[in-house]
DNA sequence: GGGTTTTATGCAATCGATTACATTTATTTT
DNA sequence: AAAATAAATGTAATCGATTGCATAAAACCC
């Protein structure tokens, strides 16, 4: 019996006689054969495996987008390969590596500090690129977004709804795509509520835990505080609340606060934190998704636009928030 | 100019004339030519791969090994391929197609679910497979491990040296290694202390913020009630405060907690956590570069003992523990 | 039963690199 | 300068599967 006969049980059963077809299978479980991947590889001109570019792989937030994409991804048999977008582009071009056909039938991209050009010199369209939660500003790529704008939005008029009028905002890292689209819609809300927006009332971040302590110290030492904080991550109000709890102030009776993400933690801090809840698994999925039929379509998009998504926010209300207190209320 | 010296002058530079390098390296950089991985792999046996098996890939307690292992295995110019084991085990045999030497040059498996027995079935020591974080009981094979007993033993000891004699423990998964060598641990100094090991104080769990509040649960519902608990996780210390809080039952005030991890939040909760610290990042680099010792020796490990490691528990004293009330001091 | 169509299998090229061996070219030695 | 040695390059086989084309075998038709 030819190999080809064999390939061909495998790949088509159906273009091989059944008697045949069972010889095969009896041979492969006795001898336990199994196809190498490489070499078929190498002859279909594909790698099997998409590659997702972290910013940074430790950062629980991008486990459960992780899960996401793997589990979609598994369905498909492609395998998944990991990268650290950071730490490979510290080390110089070793990126780059990631970025060719050659390695990966396509490309996740985590990080929207990595531009379409820096994809378009590596790769001219193949393999295809798909941004999921962040991406590129202005980037004609694909990509899957949460309604970071509205999200902002919702925990703003949320607060306004309980009768704040003095809001303020912890931001994430300045050159960060989110923390670009959160403030635009804490911004809009305040307009919207007819309040003003007070440019010192916005705190410097950049997602961590210990932004928003720093942001707690900052808002201790103001002589006019704002009566509720909206923060761009839950990470940084969880900080905050902490840092707050420290120096004796309590949250929400003299400060409310908002997060963003929703993640494990909120439900169970103390005090459970009002938030903005992200889907994380289902941003990776659909990227996943999105970025299979890229692959199987030959990078065409079919219809001329790119395949993007915006996923709706949803605010979900937990301890952390009450009614301004009668001062606010006049 | 032929393949071959092409291929020479980029894999092994000093076999060409210097001039000839540079026209190779020339006609490189004016192409843009890339090295196809995929063939170079067939052709050299390998994949230059390693895959990672994970039990969760959601559970962000993973992640930060994960980007330990990445991290080690990059600087060796491996990939780092994540399988999500339990899903993998559950969708038929898809698990074992990752197991197999045409996949994968090595195997690092944070589930100790997976028996020795299973990847021998699978494999035959090729490729090698080295465990992390968690093991398989009486397990031949190399495994980078975090000294769990003393962790849990250290926990008890820091209460009793506070005065608690009532101590509790928060289980985690009834069938996994790492429950069993803290409940060792808890009971081993226990035991050294005097003090009796009381099984109705033993609680239930799974590791989940969840599960630490169904214990809280259930020590809210004791007559007789431990004075200190210490719980496998974090997470599970957490819920456990978080559910007591909502009771008004004050952490340390009415019951001091100590925690098994040391996770990101342990140390702004609220209030911060007394824990275990694991270094997590550290177990997934050392996992790593002794696995990539292992590929490199052929899989021989050269002195026929596997190389092991096991990383020394540290205390780490938070505001979640206070001296045992007079009642305890007698 | 002979011719025609359909189905099943085999042959051999192919994917793109690596490498043992052969050959050519350069360098050293006497 | 010829011989001996060393260095550089080329030739061609190889890794293990896939697949176009050719051929063989079976099924169908009148």
């Amino acid at each position: 019996m030819s190999t080809a006969t064999v390939s061909r049980a495998l790949s088509a059963p159906d273009r091989v006689a059944e008697a045949t077809r069972h010889a095969v299978m009896a041979a492969i479980e006795r001898t336990g054969y199994r196809v190498n991947q490489t070499a078929r590889n190498l002859r279909r001109q594909r790698t099997g495996a998409i590659v997702v570019l972290v910013p940074n792989i430790g950062n629980p937030f991008f486990s459960r987008v992780l899960a996401g994409i793997e589990a979609a991804a598994s369905r498909e048999g492609l395998n998944v390969l990991i990268a650290d977008s950071q730490q490979a582009q510290a080390r110089d071009g070793q990126l780059r590596n990631y970025l060719h056909d050659n390695r990966a039938d396509g490309i996740i991209s985590l990080d929207g500090s990595l531009s379409d050009g820096f994809f378009a010199a590596a790769n001219r369209g193949r393999p295809p690129v798909v941004y999921a939660c962040e991406w590129s500003p202005g980037t004609r790529l694909p990509s899957i977004r949460f309604d970071n704008e509205g999200g902002a939005a919702l925990a703003v008029r949320h607060l306004v709804e309980l009768g704040h009028r003095r809001i303020g905002h912890i931001l994430g890292p300045a050159d960060n795509v989110l923390t670009h689209a959160r403030q635009a819609g804490v911004e809009r809300a305040l307009d919207a509520c007819g309040l003003a927006v007070r440019r010192d009332w916005f705190f410097e971040g950049d997602f961590s835990l210990a932004a928003g302590a720093r942001a707690a110290q900052a808002w201790l030492g103001m002589a006019e505080r704002p009566s509720a904080v909206t923060a761009s991550s839950d990470e940084m109000a969880c900080g905050f609340m902490s840092e707050l709890h420290r120096a004796g102030v309590a949250v929400p009776r003299d400060v409310s606060v908002v997060g963003f993400d929703d993640i494990d933690i909120s439900e169970r801090f103390i005090p459970g934190l009002t938030t903005i809840r992200q889907p994380r698994q289902e941003i990776g999925g659909r990227a996943a998704s999105v970025l299979i039929g890229l692959i199987a379509g030959g990078g065409q998009s079919d219809d001329g636009a790119p395949a993007s998504e915006m996923l709706p926010a949803t605010l979900v209300v937990r301890g952390s928030t009450q009614p301004a207190g009668s001062m606010e209320l006049r």
